[in-house]
DNA sequence: TATTGTTATACTCTATAACTATA
DNA sequence: TATAGTTATAGAGTATAACAATA
């Protein structure tokens, strides 16, 4: 990096972006994490949740695929928003090894909620930038993610 | 937000800049974490020698205070550095419960290596922002760090 | 009583890989 | 053989809380 803070010749902790990136995740991250244990929720149950809202439908794989973890994760996720009753599983008719994941009328109504979680979460966080600052932050994010190729969501 | 992609009215995870942190963090620490895996080191032992490498001495609650972390956690991170010949502890001569810890003279040689890695990872993984715009978002990085005042390093 | 460092325990999250049932 | 989903196992990372030694 261009800059350096110390004058070691070595450099330091607060020279790297990734630094101040992971500072910042971790605390808005743990944030959320936190609020959502008002509704005894996951992060990661969030995500397969609002997923499922915006498909309707999807097997364990595609969102293995989409949430950037095994199957074997996606597995027990799935298995916890069940529980809850908040997501049905069907065989697909079509493949006998496949399921589909759909949201039930009680998991509709929770996905909002959550969402409202996220958005009090994410407006507090960063209610101290401006919104063009909020505006350039977000497509800064954006191009690191398209031009590093980022597969998956990768939750935690 | 401000910015809804979705007509749904619920809030999509696109939609809240900190999912496009958490993506993005997770990549370039996943990225670190890999490259470090070639000198067989965490990303917090590399903060630990790190922060030892700037303050020639400190004692485990410091490091604790300094990384976000308990002293339970720090602990085990000096038992992984000591085991590799990298740090040694001392008593501390007006504190007969207290430890002082400082890199040894392998410690000292091994920070160089390990900062050179952080070096490549971050340049490579911000390499496509450019020089004007890596400065705007460590801005705006540190400004966020500031605003919601946190209070250590928070490793992973 | 309070603090330092250690340790036992537990919990969360996730990967790997073996397993079954289909295809 | 290959794929979908499940599950057993393991490991990383961390917290909580109890502990011994010292202040």
């Amino acid at each position: 990096m261009e800059t350096r803070f110390n004058s070691s010749g070595v450099a330091g902790l607060e020279d790297h972006l990734g630094y101040w990136m992971r500072r910042v995740s971790n605390q808005v991250s743990g944030g959320f994490a936190r609020a959502l244990e008002e509704r005894e929720t996951a992060v990661a149950e969030w995500v397969l949740l609002r997923l499922l809202f915006e498909r309707e439908e999807a097997s364990p794989a595609e969102l293995a695929q989409a949430m950037g973890m095994t199957r074997g994760a996606v597995s027990k996720i799935v298995a916890k928003v069940q529980a809850k009753d908040w997501v049905v599983s069907s065989e697909d008719p079509e493949d006998g090894r496949a399921l589909r994941l759909r949201l039930t009328r009680k998991g509709q109504r929770v996905v909002p909620e959550l969402a409202e979680i996220a958005d009090r979460n994410d407006t507090q966080f960063f209610r101290c930038l401006s919104r063009k600052e909020r505006a350039e932050l977000r497509r800064l994010l954006v191009k690191l993610t398209e031009c590093n190729e980022i597969r998956g969501i990768a939750v935690e």
